[in-house]
DNA sequence: AATGAATGAGAGTTCATTCAT
DNA sequence: GATGAATGAACTCTCATTCAT
């Protein structure tokens, strides 16, 4: 089978510049990373970037676009089927929360890119602004379910809810991923289940939480 | 005294071409606002910028370092000297908050350069990071300030709270002040009360909040 | 014989390469044409048009030089073996013209390389020009063949009427076949005997023109 | 006064690289005339070419609407106020020829670019599309004038013909100017007058022929 | 004969910065 | 203080050509 050989050497040589993109993208920036950054890295000619993406632009928005179906999955993970007591909620919170965390974890360079709003080209903060809309809005669905099961009271608000939460889930994952490694630092060493309970606890009962 | 009257002139350019900067930076980015830009809009001679600043890099950050001063003052004011009941905390709060949600409206392109960490030069980047990172260090003390006088229980751990004070607020302002302004846009239309009340509340309650 | 059979899908395929080459240099001109565009007409990979021809360059030459020998053919026919009276020598005129305006518009890929001396490597604007010259030097040996008969004036010069002539030729062929279209275009929807006629006309009032 | 001799040195630069341009893009055609060659042949940086003109394209087209104007003012003074004679006919076709020669041995490097249509940019080659439709038309004028005034039959056909003398005079400049220098070149070395003679005597009877 | 991936030398253009006036 | 012309390094993208399979 040499077709799928040859086939897969492209398949191969096209992820390879695809994640080294990813992760010079979110160290050092859309602008600040070259072309040629990149093809140095993966050791080809400036050319054979040409060959597998359209441009620079291109691949950022491929690296987005991917991104944005993996996270969906895990975040409608947490759509809830049926009702449950309040103890299953905040356990569920904590779950969604945990995957997500782990996900950002797994995938910090992505989540860099997704969430450092930066002065990318226009394109691309779009598509990454997009992303951070989607997430909301499935959280916002998720929040609407659980008021339908009447596990949530009838009179929040789930669009401010859902930025808030959001917001709060953002600016975590950008703490902990890649906050200051000053000695400070709030949460550098924190572990996945800790900073997935502390903020599903935040989540619910805020700073006065039992 | 014509000298101090050329002064007051060269004075009031420079104020100019400041807030010109700010106002593109925010718009458009740092990487994609040029000189040549802010000078055009500013009706002078590409080299007159660089009489009244050294570099491209000196003017932004200057900006910044404008911004972290005025923005320290409106946190400390938080700053509790007498301990109080829940009631006075959750106003005291939401005063707090309205404050700091004024401020930011209005001087959004200051914010915007803040919270939109977005890929600039190291130097930048690091400078509005320390920004935040200072903000939130006020809300930490204020948190600590709190537990002193036992407004707050004293198991929980002040800098994880303030690094979720801090992402819930970034995330509202930057929601609420330069959000999508899509149809489904949850903030656009808030008031300045009502965002404060309501992140407030959130502060403490949480989702489940009353 | 297979390999006959190959060999002769082997001409094929240069043959299209060849044709669709002429169409595309003459519609968007020799450096725009990309060999990418060519392949990509064909439905072949890159690398093929390599195995059939040397260099873009060569293809060029290689189309220039087949058009140079059928021109050829076409005008030399217009040489006249013995006398005739004035009627004939137009009537003779206007033959030859009507067969290489007939030519050109069967050729038009073709004639639009040669007159379009365009911008093209110097080979290939050299091997254009030399086909003209060709062109131009048949011209004149007629011209020069009809003044022999005496049936021309002795007292013109043969070189200078043939560039007139040429000039003529050239200009109403490029009119007629990739004149403007816009609507006061005045050779457009000219028919073949009527512009043929009527340059014979001109050409030959005009070399009569003591 | 130095600020007329400062603007006046830019005035002189700016010249200066449009007449470098016209030479090199005559010389070696649009596409083979690089940036570079143009900066360093004045002795200035790359960047400098791109203060004084918005891009390569631009400085082409400039020149071109720069030739276009002044080829017309030359053409229009052959628009006759009043009949004439024969000989008046003939005499000032030779005149307005000889204008028209003479202005494009003055100017070689425009002529060229004018009339090798060749392969440019698109909006290049429309544009000196343009401006020899335009001289088509003024050719056009004049003959409708003429036959206004009874000096030329009623039977032909004024776009027909100015097309024919726009194809004689395009191609009997081209080979004066820029044909092959070669031994046999029929053109290089005759004179100004002659050549313009001789082409009237061509237009004037290829004219009259009915 | 054919494929398609790889190559690499440029090309045009941008823009922060400098500098003579 | 101000001007505007000049600088030049850097960057993205193009495309004819090559080559292993």
């Amino acid at each position: 089978m040499p077709e799928e050989a040859y086939s897969g050497k492209s398949v191969e040589r096209r992820r390879e510049l695809l994640s080294i993109a990813v992760e010079l993208f979110a160290k050092n920036g859309y602008h600040k990373t070259k072309i040629s950054d990149i093809v140095h890295q993966a050791g080809v000619a400036q050319g054979t970037f040409y060959w597998h993406f359209k441009s620079k632009e291109a691949i950022a928005l491929e690296i987005i676009a991917n991104g944005r179906e993996e996270i969906s999955k895990v975040i409608s993970q947490g759509y809830r089927s049926h009702s449950g007591t309040v103890v299953d909620m905040v356990q569920a919170s904590e779950t969604l929360l945990k995957n997500l965390f782990r996900f950002a974890s797994e995938n910090r360079y992505l989540m860099e890119l997704l969430l450092g709003s930066g002065a990318s080209d226009e394109a691309i903060r779009q598509a990454a602004s997009d992303t951070r809309i989607e997430m909301e809005q499935a959280f916002r669905r998720n929040i609407e379910r659980a008021m339908e099961l009447e596990m949530l009271p009838q009179t929040i608000d789930p669009k401010l809810r859902a930025a808030m939460l959001m917001s709060l889930i953002e600016g975590m994952i950008a703490r902990w991923l890649f906050g200051p490694q000053a000695p400070e630092s709030p949460l550098s060493d924190i572990t996945l289940d800790e900073i997935s309970a502390q903020t599903a606890r935040f989540e619910f009962f805020g700073l006065l939480g039992i």
